[in-house]
DNA sequence: CTCATAGTTTTTGTATACAATCTCGCATAC
DNA sequence: GTATGCGAGATTGTATACAAAAACTATGAG
């Protein structure tokens, strides 16, 4: 039913990482939309597992901010209010920031071309794959941070940007991706050219866009049945 | 066998939470020591829950950095390597300096008392009661960063001062706080006085004091027993 | 029609059972 | 004496069982 995934990556559980992973990329892409019903039996059939792994991912995910959780009522899709959206904007900015003071005095010609193919996948993405494109925006600015090679800064970032992915979901139109590509191609020049702050500079700029695009916009159905959702990220 | 806390905090699980505290603080005041193990059946023993909850809270604990978890070889108190003890110490500076800035701006004279409130806590403990005195210093840092309004600030600052102390327990002179108490004070005088650039020079200078101070001392005996600590902290 | 209510079904919280894996001691060979 | 296997016991990974709580449904009163 599963295929026998040996992820040797980190955590405790070893077969729950495939269900996170998944569970996680469902989200981001914004296929589970803030306020989706996360039913731990209806996880745990589609992925394969039994509610105990289901659990352990959902703790995990919420440890992270992707996913509320109520006491008795069970999981859902985290619908962050907008003084939280600010907040992760905000930490966020300063994160960002620190990675680039770092890069901009470590960076190699080997980091640049990482992150200059990334963004042609970017480009590509952009013209047909909704979702992919919404994933791959986000993880230019987790690249970044991982080459930046703080190990806690990466891991902060990982977590802010992911969170940015939901609140893009639920402040602005549908399926936008959070960011121009264009601006990404400017950082890179930046650190290209060893300029520190024009790299900062055009953080700032990025991340200000993102956070003015905050309209509010529909708070989603009220039980949308995840289930065929679920089965494309089962794989 | 244990008291039925009813802790009406904020994650999923309800029992867990007093088992998740009691661990937590017995990590913080250096009664567990980097590399012990946390054997779940001791732990559910001691704390009167299944191995159920146990592991869910070794699995938090093991997200915020303070236990190691391999598969199938169970937990232990985290021993953060040199490196990681680094990025742990930069991006804690680069989180509380966006504490202060924002604390600069919209202190009020009640945060300034609670401030003032907690160091007495401190220069109190720190004359008879060693472990408090070493949660009460990082605590100093939590409150700092609780009252700048950024709760996704104040998680972050949570965790890394948490791992500090860790740091400190494996890398410095046993029981040694992180903090020493007049410093804490020189940053409630710069934020009473509404000079955040005199704040946040006080802070770098504590931290890179702290900082400093990783000498490597001893990694820990083989296999300590810990289930009498762990009665200390099962209230 | 709306509201309240009782009973049924679904879902969560926790403990426990069982298999897989690891640890450690002991015997044996070299 | 050191190293190599082997086996008993301990520990973890996962599924399942069961009780408590919530959600839903349908029925009846006003």
């Amino acid at each position: 039913m599963n295929a026998p995934v040996r992820n040797p990556k980190s955590a405790a559980g070893t077969r729950s990482d495939s269900v996170y992973a998944g569970l996680r990329r469902a989200i981001i892409e914004q296929a589970l939309m803030p306020g989706d019903k996360l039913t731990e039996d209806v996880i745990g059939e589609r992925f394969g597992v039994s509610r105990t792994i289901v659990r352990t991912v959902l703790a995990r995910l919420h440890a992270e901010g992707l996913v509320d959780m109520q006491p008795n009522k069970g999981a859902t899709i985290a619908q962050p209010s907008l003084s939280e959206a600010q907040d992760v904007f905000e930490a966020r900015m300063c994160l960002e920031r620190q990675v680039l003071v770092r890069l901009a005095e470590r960076v190699t010609d080997d980091d640049i071309e990482r992150l200059q193919k990334h963004v042609h996948l970017e480009t590509k993405a952009s013209e047909h794959d909704g979702p992919a494109a919404i994933r791959l925006a986000g993880e230019f600015h987790i690249l970044l941070a991982s080459l930046s090679g703080n190990s806690v800064l990466a891991r902060y970032v990982d977590e802010v940007v992911s969170r940015c992915s939901l609140i893009l979901a639920l402040y602005s139109r549908p399926h936008s991706s959070d960011c121009s590509i264009n601006e990404h191609q400017q950082i890179i020049d930046a650190l290209r050219a060893g300029n520190s702050q024009a790299a900062i500079d055009a953080m700032d700029h990025h991340l200000k866009a993102v956070t003015d695009r905050a309209l509010l916009s529909s708070t989603s159905d009220k039980h949308r049945d995840i289930r065929s959702i679920l089965d494309r990220y089962a794989s």
